[in-house]
DNA sequence: TCTGAAAATGGACCTTT
DNA sequence: AAAGGTCCATTTTCAGA
């Protein structure tokens, strides 16, 4: 599962993760090594699929998305079918940024963005309450977004 | 707060939430705008903070931390200087990738990622044992990551 | 690691509304 | 003025020696 990366490619992993548009001279010169080397690593690293993509990440407020909300939601059953018409149904929704499966007192955890609580509630509707095997769902609604982001921490080894 | 935007940024900023690397000359032909255009409305929509930055997203089995994790805690005393002190302590830590403070049932709900549970064991003693103003938490282990991203809608208006 | 070709970015300048 | 288009210089990427 895990891929065989040494610290030259976690350093540039932590690099790209923070900036991706560092040119690779750049990188080259933080990590020293040579611009080709950087090029081909980071080739290397999109191949392998260790970087899974390169995006823009928007501030959501400036594009009139000011909330972030967390909601919990149980299911009645946990039927195979009817879980995955659930996680078909969140993935598609695009005001659902996140959608996690869990073990624990709840089912689902989704992390939503809505330009106001009008438009929450709405989806709450559609998501919820027109869905049979959502037994039970709790809001919580972001007042600060303290740390926002998909960043996985690259530990550097001492090989 | 929100910025002004036609429907020209609206679909550039699709395009690029969705692929970073796309070129400005295929963006242009996709949303029928001349290369030059697409550079200017991209740099401006950069200044501007619409676009706050790019960076690449990893995928997290690769660099070997299979877990996601969500944690809610729930704060003794909502003290604005102890509520800013767990703020910081949160940003701070790489395992940390999100953490929304909340109005609800509890005060902070956290996203996690960690190599194993051993390790998630260590963190909840660093984050959450060895904090006095912590009255209890919940953990929610992810057993399937249905979406994962920070995309927030792009909208087009009729304008 | 270096060199050079190809591609992409970004500025200058002109035109339209 | 504000924004689009074309053209050209510069920068960046990326393959071959």
């Amino acid at each position: 599962m895990a891929v065989n990366l040494d610290n030259f490619d976690r350093k540039l992993l932590a690099e790209v993760q923070r900036d991706a548009q560092v040119p690779q001279n750049e990188l080259g010169a933080r990590v020293h090594l040579s611009t080709a080397a950087v090029n081909r690593r980071l080739r290397r690293l999109a191949e392998e699929g260790v970087i899974d993509r390169y995006c823009a990440v928007l501030a959501p407020e400036k594009v009139d998305y000011p909330l972030t909300i967390v909601t919990t939601v149980e299911v009645e059953s946990e039927q195979i079918d009817l879980i995955d018409a659930m996680k078909r149904t969140f993935a598609q929704c695009p005001q659902i940024q996140q959608c996690y499966y869990v073990a624990g007192e709840w089912d689902f955890v989704l992390i939503l963005t809505a330009r106001n609580m009008e438009q929450y509630n709405e989806l709450t509707r559609e998501l919820f309450f027109s869905n049979n095997n959502v037994k039970r769902f709790k809001t919580l609604v972001s007042m600060s977004r303290v740390k926002a982001g998909m960043s996985v921490p690259v530990d550097l080894s001492d090989e």
